[in-house]
DNA sequence: GATGAATGAGCTTTCATTCAT
DNA sequence: AATGAATGAAAGCTCATTCAT
């Protein structure tokens, strides 16, 4: 039971993230949603008490997901050069294969604060992805890989410049598939961060 | 007559940028903006003939503006590294001193793709800003103190940190006032983009 | 249920055929026909698309009202003659009775054109009487009571004069019932289309 | 003075007979007649002081247009039946000349009773047209070419069968030129009220 | 758990008319 | 006579949410 409510809320949440990205929360309906599902509107508030809170749980389940590959990375043993390069390659390879994903944060999460005031307060919701970025600098500040410096000044170069180049990607502005600018860019976040 | 209503024009413009940026695009009402300027909805209408028009004009006339600040650096005698410092300090002075500015970017440009894909596809209305980072850019590698690379790569750069930075402002999660950050920010960039 | 839904629907199609006939289509509003038939603004959307639209299925279903009490003269042995008098008694009687749905042709269908452009092309909305009245004619025609002439004569004959007359009749300018024309009325036709 | 002002009030006449006729009363505005005239919206109400008032001088002027070549016809000396065809030439020629003209009767001021209730009671803003269908049709009974009847229902039969057809020519039905037609209708009217 | 009809406040936009200049 | 900025009421339509079944 409790398990067939867990499968059907994570469908719900797939189906709302697409449309959320695709088309913008405030242009996504919940009759869009429970249409595409193939359920009522009425039940699927049986799952999700709000339009609101359905979009909050999404962005803790997608930065989950990104964090959970994250973590791989953080304990694999290589240089910090090497795993600035594997995590923007999970996070470009991501922006390609379900960008939805990626995009719910450029286009959801990061535009729509009041959906998120009452419940995502600070960066909780995104913790998931953030921890992992933590954990990472961490360790290679401490094995003198990087050099130290505040936290944020190293998280706003992760995050601003991976999701700016997908922003960029989602104009049809890049000459390049995305993929193409892998190296470049985990060159010039290493350059950046390197002792 | 004409300056009249080019003044007009552009309080409309200013009151309108402040609430979609503290309000977001969705939640600010055309009543909302005319109330605040003392004048009637219909009358509004007159100055601009739809919200999202008048949304695709507040983003034009802040990249000029922004552009017009960089565009002052580039013509500067200094070397890279301190146009880079003089870049960063102006978006960061100007997210404080004007924070409706940077956020419109963020929260009411990058993320309402359908109000902006009719009138603003590709990069038009920023490029204002876009054009001055990009001769900087041409700039500083013809004369070999930044490396050789796809423009993209070092625009994303740019525009995505400095934007993350703005984000993590607005969410209040930085520990220190945003000036704190322009050394170091000014530096990993500098570091990420040198020959 | 589809059975309450479409017993629902035909009561607003009544509620908004007298108020689109009497106070005419851009006169009355959305509201007003919620309120005339106490439900919500939004419910009524429910039922019907668009105000365009539930004019468009208002013609169709009076067409095929008027349609079928023509068809049911068609089937009757009876002469031309004997057939027209009843086919104008049939749209007298109606507009005495239910003048809203003969206005509604006059008042709704004939004025609005942007109104019933897309969807009623041509004559298909109102295919319901003039198939029958082509029925008709072509029969009489077969059977040489009628002379054989263009149909679209014939047919501007019997719709435009049956019309004419109930427009007379709205603007009140008749100083007889409608009802003491249908015998000039039957004969003027009958002798302008005779073999 | 007075002349150039009755000059220019034809020409708001004529501009806005154009609009209302093409694109229904409703739908043309005020700022739309002005634009097209290159007036302003203001000096226009001092020609007209309202816009139901300027649709009434349409309809009186039109009218009178019309009814002045019905006139002429009715001063020859021909037969009735002569007469009748001439009616109708001139009908289906400013139907194909002046399309406008017509279908002011039929778009505007057929259906847009609010309009015309304060000012055109009855059909006194058509008369112009009424009366000398009146006098022909007397004028023809008296002289025993056609079968005395109720005025209105040779009326109806003169206004709603023309009528009927620019209708259907106007919704794209007829398959040939509205000329086409001219000889079958004359036919058909006479047989309808010869003797 | 599941349905979907119902609510009603709220949105963007329009437009006849006025009036200071 | 001429201008056109200004008004503000009203329109069509949307949609998160509820609730009787």
């Amino acid at each position: 039971m409790t398990d067939k409510k867990a499968l059907k809320r994570e469908s719900i949440m797939q189906v709302a993230l697409q449309l959320f990205s695709n088309n913008g929360f405030h242009k996504t309906t919940i009759p869009d949603i429970a249409a595409k599902l193939g359920m009522s509107v009425g039940n699927l508030y049986n799952y999700f008490k709000s339009k609101d809170i359905l979009a909050q749980e999404i962005i803790k389940y997608t930065s989950e997901i990104l964090g959970e590959q994250i973590r791989e990375v953080n304990m694999l043993d290589i240089s910090a050069a090497e795993k600035i390069h594997k995590i923007v390659e999970i996070y470009f390879t991501t922006a390609k294969e379900k960008p939805e994903m990626i995009e719910y944060f450029l286009r959801v999460y990061l535009s729509n604060r009041e959906v998120f005031s009452d419940g995502c307060q600070g960066m909780v919701c995104v913790s998931g992805f953030t921890t992992e970025i933590m954990i990472f600098f961490d360790d290679a500040v401490s094995s003198g890989e990087l050099r130290n410096q505040d936290f944020f000044s190293a998280f706003g170069l992760f995050m601003g410049y991976l999701g700016g180049m997908v922003f960029l990607k989602g104009e049809g502005v890049l000459p390049q598939d995305i993929d193409y600018y892998i190296d470049d860019i985990s060159r010039n976040i290493y350059n950046a961060l390197k002792a």
